[in-house]
DNA sequence: GATTTCTTGTGAATTTTTTCACAAACACTT
DNA sequence: AAGTGTTTGTGAAAAAATTCACAAGAAATC
């Protein structure tokens, strides 16, 4: 995560086993892969594209080998077939219903991010202790109390929560998400959740990327 | 990272070299220290240490032996100390100014957000291409239109900044901070950005950590 | 104060990730 | 159709990160 704040093993029940950071570098690949085809380029090479992706080109190769070979020797990638075909490995190809939980300061800007549903994403709901509290922004977005996230959770068919609550009732939030059935957690909270080990966590913690920041930019 | 996405070689001129995925686990041992320090234990091992911070005992302390060695032998660490020599190392004991550059819906959040003063750092002034824009919400920090950021940063020894602007024109803002002399940039702008060797960037991409999330789900 | 128990610190082994180096495959030119 | 120039795909090597295993040191107990 960076090679972040991410600890939870890789696993992956069927397919081949596809390394965290190799999965992460797909996705930025893609990004790359979209402003090329919006630019009209059709056909890209390894060193092009890693480049661009602020990778080394055998890096990219490897990555790709992971799960399958697309290019020509000679030529390149086919900018689009293999655009199609990292889509088809993430899964993004599908739409993935999100549901944001802990609409304070940072949880409202989230919800009205526009740069989700571009990706694939789409935060179909919020919920917060005190759904009807003041706020100082529209969202389109329904807010609802805790209570009603099971029903919610099941007749939606939800996998994936974004958990923007304060840091005190983050793991208590968070075991409630895995008992409707919650797989994966983007949490914003700055603490280190416990979940059994099928439910996946990824963490966003900011001050701690400027921590890291600061230390590196100090001789 | 995330272990996420950062890939910005790690460089220190003085001082041992110290992984920067070690660097990212001090930040949260700190914080796992901290809480101890609210509940007023006063010692600490690495098990239970490494327990809260969702480490192996014995990287914790593989970790701590890059910068030196603070615990007692069948005793553990002491809380306060250890605290204490983590900040040291990190730097975190002196505050940090930051600017941040496009006030936008993430941008407005982010300002706004309480998490960082806790941690060391303070939002000090925001930059924006429409600084008179209406935004609904109010901030206690002055939004500048960017013209006014060289003068800003020169004179407030600004060294680190947050850049939360659209992905089109996040290239030619950073080139400007890094003219500026911004040495460390937070990007939230969905890009890779292009800057000299000795500017770190660290990059927090939502949409590709919920894609992540997407990934390791789905079986 | 001797003994037991606990926990750190660390060299070595292991695992994972990245990079190298080059043969194989294809495109392009003539 | 042969020859030349690219670029991929990949086994092997190197580097980096993690984990193991255990000696050394300190506390606690008796």
């Amino acid at each position: 995560m960076p090679p972040s704040l991410n600890f939870a093993p890789v696993k992956k029940s069927s397919r081949p086993i596809i390394p965290r950071k190799t999965i992460y570098r797909l996705s930025i690949y893609t990004r790359c892969l979209a402003r090329l085809r919006e630019n009209g380029i059709g056909t890209v090479s390894s060193e092009a594209l890693a480049k661009a992706a602020g990778v080394k080109p055998t890096q990219l190769r490897k990555d790709l080998a992971y799960f399958g070979t697309f290019g020509t020797r000679g030529l390149g990638y086919d900018v689009l077939e293999l655009s199609q075909k990292i889509s088809d490995e993430l899964g993004t190809s599908r739409l993935q219903p999100v549901i944001l939980v802990g609409v304070g300061h940072l949880g409202l800007a989230l919800v009205s991010y526009r740069g989700f549903e571009k990706e694939g994403f789409e935060i179909i709901a919020a919920f917060d202790t005190d759904p009807g509290r003041k706020r100082d922004k529209k969202i389109s977005q329904p807010i609802f109390g805790i209570e009603a996230m099971p029903k919610f959770i099941a007749e939606h068919n939800v996998k994936m929560a974004i958990l923007s609550v304060p840091a005190a009732v983050a793991q208590e939030v968070a075991n409630k998400l895995v008992e409707c059935g919650v797989m994966g957690i983007l949490n914003f909270a700055p603490i280190v959740l416990a979940v059994p080990e099928d439910v996946m966590v990824n963490n966003v913690n900011l001050a701690i990327e400027l921590e890291n920041l600061s230390y590196f930019i100090q001789g």
